[in-house]
Formats: C-alpha cells, structure tokens, sequence
DNA sequence: TAGTAGATTATAATCATTATCATATCAAAA
DNA sequence: TTTTGATATGATAATGATTATAATCTACTA
C-alpha cells in the first residue's frame, strides 16, 4: 500500500501536482475500497473520518485530478452519479463491468478480452482506440443461482 | 417511416399505453435525427417545431417509457446528460460507440463483434447476458487524417 | 520577513432530472 | 348527452450532483 502510494505521489509530481494530506487521505481510501465503485459523495463520507475538515470540493477537485493522471477511472453505471474506479497498476485499458440487474452487485472483469474485437474496429472504421468502456447487464450468478434452487436441472 | 411508427404505436398498445400527438411528435423526432445522440433538451427543442405547447417533463416522461419498452437505450458519454438513442428495429442488444476525443464525434458500429467475449463471459463468470454498453475513446478517422497532412507515410 | 503560487474551505450557483398538482383528454357507463 | 374514472399533460417547484467563487491558508523563495 505505501509502495503503491509512493507511486502515485511521483505521479503526482511528475505533473508537477503535490500530494497534499487531503489528497493522500483521499488515495487511501481509494486503495482500502478497491473492491467498491464509490461515489463523490462515497468517497467524501469515508475520507472524513481521516480527515475531518476535509471539504466535498476537495474530493471532487481530487478525483477529478486522479482521473486526469488515469489513477482512478470515472464509470457511470446509469444511476445519477459518477463512480471512480482504481485502475489496475500499469494497465493499458480500464476493466470491464458485469451489472447485475437484480441485485445491483457490480463485479469486475480484470482480463482484457476485447483484443480481437479492437484489431477489428482500428482496421474497419480507422479508429485508433485509446481507451474503452464495456459493460454487461445481466444476472448474476448468485441471484440466477436462486433462482435454480428449486428446479431441478435440464 | 411511417411503417415504423406504426409498430412503435402497436407496441405502446401491447404494453396499454397511447400513441398520444406529444408521444408521436417525440418518436418523429428521434426517427428524423436518428444519426444523432439527443440530450432530453435536444429532443425538446425539436418537437417544439412539431409541437410547441409540450412540456419538457413530457418529453421526459416518454424518452422514459420509449426506454422502458427499449425502443430507445439511454447512454451516457460522461457529459452529464443522458442521450437518447433509437435501437435499430429488431436488434437485440445495443449497437457499440466510437467517441473521438479529439472532435467530440460520436459514430456507431452496428455489427456485434461481441459474440465470442459474451460466451466467454458467461461461462466463465455464470453471468447471464441480457444487454451491454460498449464505447471505445479514440481518435476518429477524420482526425487521424488531419494529422496525417503533412507526413508522408509509413 | 514579505511575497507568491497553488491548495483548500465554505458557500453559492448551476444544471439536469424528478416530483407535484391542477388541468385536460378521452372513452366507457349511466 | 352527461358523468365518471383513468391516464396524460404542462407549469412549476424541488431535488441532487457537480462546478464556480471568493476568502483564507500553506509551503516555498527572495
Ligand atoms: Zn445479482
Ligand atoms: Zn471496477
Ligand atoms: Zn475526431
Ligand atoms: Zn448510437
């Protein structure tokens, strides 16, 4: 975690941005909820308890900035609010969504897999990719298991 | 056209609802511009030719029932409006996006391309696919040409 | 120490979207 | 033809996320 802080405080620096303890405060929180898609508003409430005076602008100001250095990724998922998502150290692309239309779960899919199609869209429609965004909507394999529970099989 | 709107009217019908003249006016608007990605504001400012007494809320209230019905997808570009795209007559799953970051174009890929990764995704995750966002952020083949200008070639 | 640029805070402003509620439409019932 | 009920609409208010503003603070440096 400090190594990973470390790297993003030279970042940070390389674009001539310090890493002010606002902004580390709210790294932090980032890193230690990985697993989670957090609001603004997520991010804010849980970089309060590090960091109490820290102000809501702040935070936007923060993410907005992380975003710029592709640390973290802005993801809209269809509700209201943007969510920012830690990309993976040294990947090229940003990671894929599975939503779960009964259960809201968000899971994520670290395996680029869109390779093949992307050599397809740069050559047919001359469209050099620099990023992407995929996302399925479906069920997930918790709530379709529920469903199975009482039928037998096929 | 006007064949179209009478199966988007015999399906307002199957889910009881009317084809009301502000509902008729809204899926005009969105067939004469169906190459565009209108805001709700756009899709306002358009039937306000056809008709001008609509309501904005109106406006949004059908975007939402077309929506509802999927004869329209509601996509995010990471502006902060949602845009209103009409699905293509038949098509199960949403067409993809190619967003140039350069000229803020937004051009469409109707083929799927995403047959083998969905397989992948749901047997390896037991996720059930029912529909997919996919945008790919690049630079458009019209821009990539202006760079080109005065480079000779490879 | 004073000056300066950048960062932060609290707060106001903005903007998209949704909720509210009185009115309008329209078809079926009386 | 009038009444009634369900649905749709339009004007407007409310909400909620995000951004802008202005005053204050915090390193650095001359
Ligand atoms: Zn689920
Ligand atoms: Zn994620
Ligand atoms: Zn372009
Ligand atoms: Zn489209």
């Amino acid at each position: 975690m400090e190594g990973r802080i470390d790297r993003i405080k030279k970042q940070l620096h390389g674009a001539s941005y310090k890493l002010t303890p606002q902004r580390e405060a709210t790294v932090r929180v980032l890193l230690e909820n990985e697993e989670d898609h957090l609001s603004a508003e997520d991010v804010y409430l849980l970089v309060k308890n590090k960091a109490p005076d820290i102000g809501l602008a702040t935070v936007y100001r923060t993410l907005e900035l992380l975003t710029e250095l592709k640390v973290v990724d802005k993801i809209n998922f269809g509700d209201g609010v943007s969510r920012y998502d830690l990309r993976q150290e040294g990947a090229a692309h940003f990671h894929h969504h599975l939503v779960c239309i009964e259960c809201g779960a968000v899971d994520e899919i670290q395996e680029d897999l869109l390779e093949d199609v992307e050599n397809v869209v740069e050559k047919r429609w001359k469209f050099q990719i620099k990023d992407h965004r995929l996302t399925f909507h479906g069920i997930c394999w918790r709530c379709h298991g529920k469903h199975d529970e009482n039928e037998s099989s096929d």
